[in-house]
DNA sequence: GCCAATACCGAATTTTATTCGCTTAAAGCA
DNA sequence: TGCTTTAAGCGAATAAAATTCGGTATTGGC
């Protein structure tokens, strides 16, 4: 394969890694109908590509105590490169904050707060989030049941 | 180890493999001066105990086009069970939805939308997701920057 | 002091990943 | 058509990793 384009045996690795990455090569060729060295290729070859950005463990939030998932939506005074740098650089500094997207629309910034529960972030809010400078508002929103929680895309 | 407590070396363990789980027991029992055997049996008991839910390779969006991140949120008509589950069955079925939650406040679920671009996600828009019953609004909001995005809990 | 339970380890074994040379299929071209 | 080049695919050999197992050391209870 030349580059960057993928064969339907491409996307099969990648639908069954983005699933399950500890599959074996074994196991994979053997769904795929292919020998163990392509699949060895292949994948290699995924990754070369930055196709397979990387591996990860997947914890239960839960049982790690990050019961409690909130968004908010974060707006700020003004949206001068100044200002939306510093917010930015400090806000993914805290450990609750999960997930940091600047944003179009009413807001400028949607969060993804991760606590073991209510009272841990209000402690958070307080304490953290809201001394950061140039805040207007913060609206948060919490989860009270995951439907779906994905992180493979379809293919 | 009886049951469920986590000790530094189940922490520092389940740090790394959030990180990159493709390190060797070996790598891992260098960096926390273990033998390689300890380290096995901690990550076999980590997993059946259920602390790592699983092991999945992260793709790059970008490269299997995937370049648009929405969140929709959606307001239904009514809170009746029947009608919250409806709504969460069917729109768990679309390929665009990633994530959905039900959520407290002024509006009833979360979506975060996956899409090629803006003209596919207009498309799904009109063509999936408006097409569900007892939908009051929707209101869309897009990701322009993502200035973190972590599966990984600090520990 | 003795016993039981548990964490830990090294070494042996099994399984998997990785490498390499060869074969086959396809594409370009005279 | 027949020749050449290129790349995908494969099996077998090797290297590395996972897994198993028996034994030691430590701790806490009695």
């Amino acid at each position: 394969m030349i580059n960057s384009e993928l064969d339907t045996t491409d996307i099969e690795i990648l639908k069954l890694l983005q699933r399950d990455a500890s599959l074996t090569n074994k196991e994979i060729s053997f769904k795929l109908h292919k020998s163990i060295a392509t699949i060895h290729e292949r994948v290699k070859r995924l990754k070369e590509q930055g196709y397979i950005q990387r591996v990860v463990a997947i914890l239960n939030r839960k049982k790690i105590n990050r019961s409690l998932i909130a968004f908010s939506q974060v707006l700020l005074n003004d949206h001068t490169a100044d200002t939306l740098n510093t917010f930015e650089q400090e806000v993914i500094k805290f450990d609750e904050v999960m997930e940091c997207f600047q944003m179009t629309g009413t807001f400028d910034f949607i969060l993804r707060i991760a606590t073991s529960d209510m009272e841990a972030y209000h402690s958070f809010y307080r304490n953290k989030l809201a001394t950061l400078p140039n805040i207007t508002t913060v609206q948060s929103f919490f989860v009270l049941s995951e439907t779906k929680s994905d992180t493979a895309y379809p293919l």
